[in-house]
DNA sequence: CTAATAGTGTCTATTAGACACTATGTA
DNA sequence: TACATAGTGTCTAATAGACACTATTAG
C-alpha cells in the first residue's frame, strides 16, 4: 500500500471525557448542554478537537481542566487532582452526521467537587446521576445523551466498576484524606450494593500499601471519630475486592 | 468552539494489529517486514489505513483477514477463527515522521496456524517470539520494531496476560477442540510460568460453563489419552485463574 | 520394562462472609 | 438517654496450593 498523504481519507479526531464522581451516595457523570446542532439542547459528554501538535493524553487533560479545573498528573510532580486514563476509541462512520469523526474517549475519576463546574466552552454543565443517564434503555432515547455518548458513558462506568475491584482506583473518588467508611461508601455507590462495614474495614486495612494512616481523625460522618488515611503507593489490589452478587 | 470542518486539523487514522499465538511453547506475535521508508527493512506490526466509510472494528477485521486469512466474528454467525478486540489508541504527534497519524491498535488472539502467513500487502510476514521482540530494553533499539510498535506490542501482551486470568480468552489460542493439558500449556506460554497440572485440571473442569466435553480423546501430546473439550459459553472466569508469583 | 501425560484424592493454610460485641462521638 | 458510625474478634464454609497416587498410552 503506497503511503501518499493524498491517498487516505482525512479524519477529525476528538477526545470525549467520561468524568465520574460520587455525590450524595450516587455515581455521577459530568455532562454539558449542547449549544449547537446537531443534538442542540441535549446533554453530551464534554470533549473537543485534538489540536495539530497535541498528544491524545494532553488533549484529554486540557479538556478536563477546561471543564472542571481539575489537574491530571501530567503537568508537574505534585499529586494529581484526578485520575485520567484512555478508555476506548469510537469511529463508526455515522456517529457524527456532519463528517467523519473518530473520538478517543478518556475516563476521569474525581473527588466530589464543591463547585459543580468551572468555566469552559460549553454553555451549561452539570453532574448527572449515571442511573438517570443510563437507566432504562428506552429512557435513553427520550432524554438521552447526544451522539453515541450513552454507549461511551456505559463503557466508562463499566471500566470504573471493574477496575476498583483489583486496583486502588477507588481512592481517586476520595479527597486527599479520607476515612475507611468514606472509601466504603464510594464502593457502594459505584457498584450500587451494600458492603459489610466490618469485613470491608478488615480487608482494606489489611492490604499492605493500600491505605496509609495520616494521624488525625474526623467525625464528619457522625458517630465515633474515624481515622484519616491517604492513598498508599500500591496501585494493584491483590487479592481483589470482590463485588457481591456473583 | 465552532464546528467548522475547515477549522480542525486533519488526521490519518490507521489500525495496527497485535496478533498473538502460541507456537512451540512460546507466545509469538505476527510481524511484517517494512518495504518502504521510514523504517524500511525493519519489522513492524501489520496494519493499514481505515477507509472512508469503514468502521474501526471492520478495518481491523479486514486487515487481520488480509494478513492471516483468519475471520473474526464479524462476517456471519459461524464461530470465529480468532478473537479480536480493540486495544488502545496511539496518537503522539511525532510517532510517524511523515504526518499526523492516529493508530487504533487492536488485539487478536489466534490458534497456531499451519501456514505462518497468507497473502497480504506486506512483503514478508513472520511469527516472532514476543520475548525476542520485547526482551531487554536495549535490544529493542537495535533490532526493534518500527514506530512505537514495541510499546503497542507490550500493551497488547499485557492485556492478553491479564485477561486470561479472569476470562475464558485463553481458549482463543486453542483449536476448536483441545485438551486440558493443551489449555494449560497456553497459560504457561503466555505467562511464562509452570502450573501444577493437577490443580489446573481441577480448576478448569470445576468452573461451570468453561469447558464442554466433546466426547473423543486424543493422544497427540503423548501419554494417556486425554479428553477433548471445546470452549463453553462462559466468558467470565469467576473465581479467576491466579497467576503465580504474587 | 520406562517414560510420558491424564486424571483423582487428600491435607493444610488462608480467606471471604456472616455476625456478636465494644468504643466513642452527637443530639 | 438514644443513635450513629468506628473498629475488633470469632466462627464456618470454601478454596488455592502442595503433593501422593493411579490410569493409559508409546516406544
Amino acid at each position: 500500500m503506497p503511503y501518499d498523504p493524498s491517498e487516505f481519507p482525512a479524519f477529525a479526531v476528538t477526545v470525549d471525557l467520561v468524568v465520574l464522581t460520587v455525590r450524595r451516595h450516587a455515581l455521577c457523570a459530568l455532562t454539558v448542554r449542547r449549544g449547537e446542532e446537531p443534538f442542540r439542547g441535549q446533554w453530551a459528554l464534554p470533549g473537543g478537537f485534538v489540536r495539530a501538535e497535541e498528544d491524545l493524553a494532553s488533549a484529554a487533560a486540557r479538556e478536563l481542566a477546561e471543564e472542571t479545573g481539575l489537574r491530571a498528573q501530567d503537568s508537574d510532580s505534585r499529586p494529581a487532582d484526578a485520575h485520567l486514563e484512555q478508555l476506548a476509541t469510537y469511529g463508526d462512520p455515522s456517529r457524527d452526521p456532519r463528517m467523519r469523526v473518530v473520538s478517543v474517549a478518556h475516563l476521569a475519576l474525581a473527588p466530589d467537587l464543591p463547585a459543580p463546574t468551572a468555566g469552559g466552552d460549553a454553555g451549561g454543565a452539570r453532574w448527572m446521576p449515571v442511573s438517570k443517564l443510563l437507566g432504562g434503555q428506552d429512557q435513553a432515547s427520550e432524554e438521552g445523551l447526544a451522539f453515541d455518548h450513552a454507549r461511551i458513558l456505559a463503557d466508562g462506568v463499566e471500566r470504573a466498576r471493574s477496575k476498583i475491584e483489583y486496583s486502588s482506583l477507588a481512592t481517586a473518588f476520595c479527597p486527599a484524606e479520607f476515612t475507611v467508611g468514606e472509601l466504603r461508601r464510594v464502593y457502594e455507590a459505584v457498584w450500587g450494593v451494600a458492603l459489610d462495614p466490618r469485613n470491608f474495614h478488615r480487608k482494606v486495612t489489611g492490604t499492605p500499601g493500600f491505605l496509609v494512616p495520616v494521624g488525625g481523625t474526623t467525625t464528619r460522618q457522625g458517630g465515633r471519630p474515624a481515622q484519616l488515611f491517604r492513598a498508599g503507593g500500591a496501585t494493584e489490589l491483590n487479592p481483589p475486592m470482590l463485588r457481591p452478587e456473583v
